[in-house]
DNA sequence: CGGTATTAGTTGCATATACAACGAATATTT
DNA sequence: AAATATTCGTTGTATATGCAACTAATACCG
């Protein structure tokens, strides 16, 4: 990659960008189709708490690599479908605890059929190594990026 | 990849979504930085008008891979900034041509600096070869999603 | 113990995005 | 040529996001 001349479409950036719009954008597509009234960013809120109920807000804004902010106003939007509930932390009244409702936790499972099917399709001929390849790259530029906003 | 006991967070959805989102994060903060008054979506507007300068907004949309009416808005913000100029074409009236400004093409040099600087510190430590395999992979995901959309 | 710093959650604000519906211009079909 | 279909740009609407500023609760420190 050369400064005077580097093609900015085909570098990892603009590559990175459009592939997960594309990705993104078909997941939110086929869940409108199997009748799942959820978006796609909210459907991954869901299934962090499957595995991990009753967490603050905070900690699920960590694991999900979003600002409390924006974590919030997902969290919002599925306590208005009943699909989550908030309860304040009687240990530290500074955080509210999420957990799942018994209709976040059957849509969790409708969800999972979902997002396996299109995990397969997108990654159709491609060949194993070169996926773990993909993701231990796109890894080490989000942490190469991340310990620098620390700095 | 089991459908019983994936986990999602491992998947290449969620690593894409997360790289990308601090790409685009770092990318804006270095904007502010270098006190180029752009955001990173507007900037690659700026980038592809000044390799293709004069093409009509559905053109622009088709290579940045963006919805017509995000496109529109991003156009729009550049216009109010004097970084373009929206020229009606005369051969078909539905067309508006954009081009870049004196001061957009100022914008384009800077900016091209930032992403450069950016691109290599984002690659520190990768290999070359695992690189251009990361690439292609995101590339052929791509592919596969979107040959289905038009199914 | 009391003042200061940090943390969790919230809100306001600006930006980005897709989808659907629409009008005007052009292309296609009959 | 007239009717129909397509294309381009626009607008309304809903969602997502980050940053900065704020409040309340807790932790830390002198």
């Amino acid at each position: 990659m050369n400064q005077e001349d580097f093609n900015p479409f085909k570098e990892i950036g603009f590559i990175t960008a459009r592939t997960h719009r594309t990705m993104l954008n078909t997941l939110n597509q086929r869940l409108i189709q199997n009748e799942i009234d959820i978006t796609a960013e909210q459907a991954f809120v869901i299934i962090n708490l499957f595995s991990q109920d009753g967490i603050p807000q905070q900690e699920l804004s960590d694991k999900i690599f979003k600002e409390k902010s924006s974590t919030k106003r997902l969290i919002d939007s599925l306590e208005r479908k009943n699909l989550i509930i908030r309860i304040p932390d009687q240990n530290d009244k500074r955080n509210k605890l999420i957990y799942l409702t018994h209709g976040g936790k059957k849509v969790n499972s409708k969800l999972r059929k979902v997002i396996f099917r299109l995990l397969t399709d997108a990654q159709e001929n491609i060949d194993k190594k070169e996926m773990e390849i993909c993701k231990n790259v796109l890894t080490q530029i989000f942490n190469n990026l991340n310990n620098e906003n620390k700095k």
